[in-house]
DNA sequence: GTGGTCTAGACCACT
DNA sequence: GTGGTCTAGACCACA
C-alpha cells in the first residue's frame, strides 16, 4: 500500500494518515471503498493496530473517513461534508507556513507567486 | 521583539527560530548585528532560557547567526546562510497537497486563487 | 420502512429500535400489528438477521412488542410500555448540557431558541 | 475534582470529557486555568494516563482546551474559538436524539415544548 | 470478523 | 516536569 519511514521526524501515526489521505485525494481511494482493516494495516505496515486506529480516527476528525463499527473503515463522499472551515483554516494555516519557509530558503516573492500559480493550474487526480 | 503563540502547534523554540530568520530576512537585523543575550531574550518572552538557547543553537546550525565566546550571537553575511534546492522541492510538495485538500474541501478554484493572494500579500513587502 | 444510516455513531440495532419505536409512536404500527420477521426485515435492510434479533429484543425488554413463539412478533399495548420518570430527568440533563455548550460556542439566546424551534417541528405532526 | 462511574456504559475517557466539560461550561474551569497534569489527574482518578491523554486530546478537538507540550493543558478563551459550524450540527444531533428520546417517553409535544422553554430561561454559569 | 477501550510500561522532545 | 508516541496484549460490543 505505502511505506513507512521510520527514520523521519514525523510520527508513524500521522505518515499513515498523510499517505492515506494522499491516496484518497488522488483518487486511488474512491469514495465508499473500504480501507483495510486495523488489524489488516496494522500486519501489513508491521506496526501496532493501536497506532493505526490512532490514525484512523484522525482521519475521521478530518472528514476524510467514516467509520461503522463491525463493519470497517470507508472513504467519505465528499458532498457529505459540510464545507468545513475550521479545517480549512487549518489547511491555509499551513500554507502560510510553506510560504514563510521559501522565504526563508531565499525565494523572492515574485519567484513564489509563480510557483504557486503553476500549482493552481495543476488538476490533479480529483474525480 | 517578537510575540510567541503558545497555543499554535508549533515548539515554542521553533517559533522562536522563524521569527529571528524573519527580522534577518525583512532587514530589521543587519549583519553583524549583535541578538539579545539569551538571559535578556529570556526575560523579554518569558520563556526558560533553555528554550533560547536551542533556538540560538539551530540558527547558528542554519547559518543565520555566529557565536562567539563571551561576546555574544551576531548576524551571519548572507553568503553563509545555507540554501537548500531539496527542501524548496519538499516545501512546494507540501503545498500540492494542502491546495489539494481544499479543493476536496469543496472549496472553488476562485476562492483557493483568493485565499492565496491574501496570504502572498499578508507579507508582500520582505522580498 | 425506514433508513438507515451508516455513518451515524449510533450502532445499527440502536438505529431499528429507535425507528421502530417512532413507527409505533405516530401510529404507523398499531397494537397487535405483526411486525415483519426477522429475516424479512434483514432483507429489507440488507442488515445481519443476528443485528435485527438484537433490536427486536431490546424492543421488548422496553415492553414495545412482544413475541409468540412461531407466529412473529407484535406490537404490545400501550399500557405494556415502561414509563421512566428518572430517564426523563436524564434526558432533561443532557439537553441542558448541550445549551449551555451551544453558549459556549457563541451562538445566541435567539439563535438558539430558532434552531431548537426548528427541531421541534421536524416531526410535529407526531403528538 | 470528580467521580467516575466504572460501572457505566459510559466509557471512562468520555465520563473524563463530560465531567471536564461540566466544570468549564459551569465556570469551575476559567480560561487559561490549567488542567491537572495528565499524570496527576492519572493518580487522583486511578486511571491510566494513556486514557487521561485520550480525554484531553478529544477536549482539545472539540475546542474547549488547548496544550502546550511540557508546559500543559489549558481551558481555551471562548473568543479564539470560531463558531465551530460542525461541533453546533453534532451538538443539535445530540438535542435532536434527546427530544426523540422524550417522545418515546411518553411526554407531548406541548409538554416538550414548554421543558425545552424553561432551559432556555436558565443562565447558568457562564462567564 | 469489525472497531473501541483500557492497562502497563517504555521512550522521546520540549520547557 | 510537561505532553506525545508507541508497543504488547487483553477484553468488550456489534455485525
Amino acid at each position: 500500500m505505502f511505506q513507512l519511514d521510520l527514520k523521519s521526524r514525523t510520527s508513524i501515526y500521522e505518515q499513515i494518515v498523510d499517505n492515506i489521505k494522499e491516496l484518497i485525494l488522488a483518487g486511488v481511494l474512491s469514495v465508499e471503498d473500504k480501507l483495510p482493516s486495523v488489524r489488516e494495516l496494522s500486519k501489513m505496515l508491521t506496526v501496532n493496530p493501536n497506532t493505526i486506529q490512532k490514525a484512523y480516527r484522525e482521519l475521521e476528525y478530518q472528514g476524510f473517513v467514516y467509520t461503522v463499527a463491525g463493519l470497517g473503515t470507508f472513504v467519505s463522499a465528499a458532498s457529505d461534508r459540510k464545507v468545513d472551515e475550521k479545517r480549512v483554516g487549518e489547511v491555509m494555516e499551513d500554507i502560510r507556513r510553506s510560504i514563510r519557509e521559501l522565504r526563508f530558503l531565499g525565494l523572492s516573492q515574485e519567484r513564489i507567486s509563480e510557483l504557486l500559480n503553476e500549482l493552481l493550474e495543476e488538476r490533479g487526480g480529483l474525480a
